[in-house]
DNA sequence: GCACAGTTGTAATCTCTTTGTCATCAAATG
DNA sequence: CATTTGATGACAAAGAGATTACAACTGTGC
């Protein structure tokens, strides 16, 4: 699950920047709207948290320019204050849903599980495959009856290849997904932490769940 | 299943009546602590809904008058933001949970359903894990026979966290709920304060019950 | 009003883990 | 074989959290 936060205050971009973050989600951050296209441009993301006051590109810029380019990517916007001018304006122009600063964090996440709902994105409780389960709320993975202790990345890794399970998963993609954009062809990362990942989840057992498809990527089954 | 709304705003009241309503119980809607009362004379109810906030007769003097008629039904209160630090008063006069408004309708039902699960009918309230008990009505804390001392924050901390027994909550979260802290990311008032909790509650004994999930929060195990 | 004890948040420091890089080794490919 | 691709191990810098110290504040008893 990646997002893309756009917000010129500084101060409000780390808040959301991290507290998604701590939630488990892949988070880039703009600080305009002009920044904004340029990310856009380079990933594809699940969602967009859209600030409407910004000095050089604003958001209803940014939405629009967006939606003009048939990106469908959901937005929820935040304006500095209720007004019904604004609220109209975003409706037309599609965003999916608002917030009026200052909000607190569990109301956008609220709002954040009501449109992946809509969407039909919501989490499963539990990833599993065969004997191997990973539960996202509880931070929890267990290869039957044993606990495995996972570090932030490799648990982020582990989880980006059940999701998207049985398929191959390119390099390219894991390191969009799991890091940032500037990682790109000449480091060896995501090689690293699946070993790392194979050494804590694979190795100890006979059957192995995390496969090489040589050329390709990795995948799990 | 009956409930009780107390609740002077009318949309809010709307919104609560309506929605439990849809999902199969009884409701009596009340504006006002006195009104409450008025509906506590007439019946029994399974459960209270009841905000903080209202003119004439507010939340705390309805609550604080509820328990003084040994009336034990389990009480939620609904909070404005600011008003964190009456949540101890909200403690000692005996609520049982908590939501701060604005909340989405699914929270307010995962609070229930976890009141009603807890007290099975009409149990004195107690949250446990292990061999650590907290009463929120008596603003006790055991661990095994002994018994510890908190101060406020501590108290409240660690009934957050025992709340949501297992699940890893950020500080974010927590500084949103204990704190009220919105959008200050540079402090580390949660990570002392565990520190602190940890003194009284982990440290003297071998069996550790708060545990620390790198990059994402704290949980109790 | 004053002294004292307890509570709390901030900030500085210490400690240990995590993580990306790089060098090297092994295996597949052709 | 030679070459490419992936696996593995070592290492150092960055990062995250733990811990301690301290000062501001609060409330209480005298």
């Amino acid at each position: 699950m990646k997002f893309l936060v756009v917000e010129d205050d500084l101060k409000t971009r780390d808040f959301l920047t991290k507290g998604l973050v701590e939630q488990g989600y892949f988070v880039d951050a703009a600080a305009n709207g002009a920044d904004a296209m340029g990310f856009l441009a380079l990933n594809k993301y699940d969602l967009i948290i859209l600030d409407v006051m910004m000095p050089v590109r604003d958001g209803w810029w940014t939405l629009s320019e967006l939606r003009r380019n048939k990106c469908e990517t959901p937005v929820i916007m935040l304006t500095a204050r209720e007004s019904v001018e604004s609220r109209v304006q975003g409706l037309t122009l599609g965003a999916d849903d608002y917030l009026v600063k200052p909000f607190a964090f569990s109301e956008l996440m609220a709002r954040i599980k009501a449109i992946m709902r809509r969407s039909g994105q919501i989490k499963p409780e539990v990833l599993q495959i065969e004997d191997l389960e990973l539960d996202p709320r509880r931070h929890e993975v267990k290869r039957g009856a044993d606990k495995i202790e996972l570090t932030a990345k490799e648990f982020l890794l582990l989880e980006l290849l059940l999701r998207h399970n049985g398929e191959v998963l390119s390099r390219t993609f894991i390191s969009e997904q799991v890091w940032d954009v500037r990682f790109d062809t000449d480091s060896n990362v995501v090689d690293v932490n699946i070993r790392r990942l194979r050494a804590k989840v694979d190795d100890p057992y006979p059957r192995k769940l995390i496969h090489t498809i040589r050329g390709r990527g990795y995948a799990v089954r």
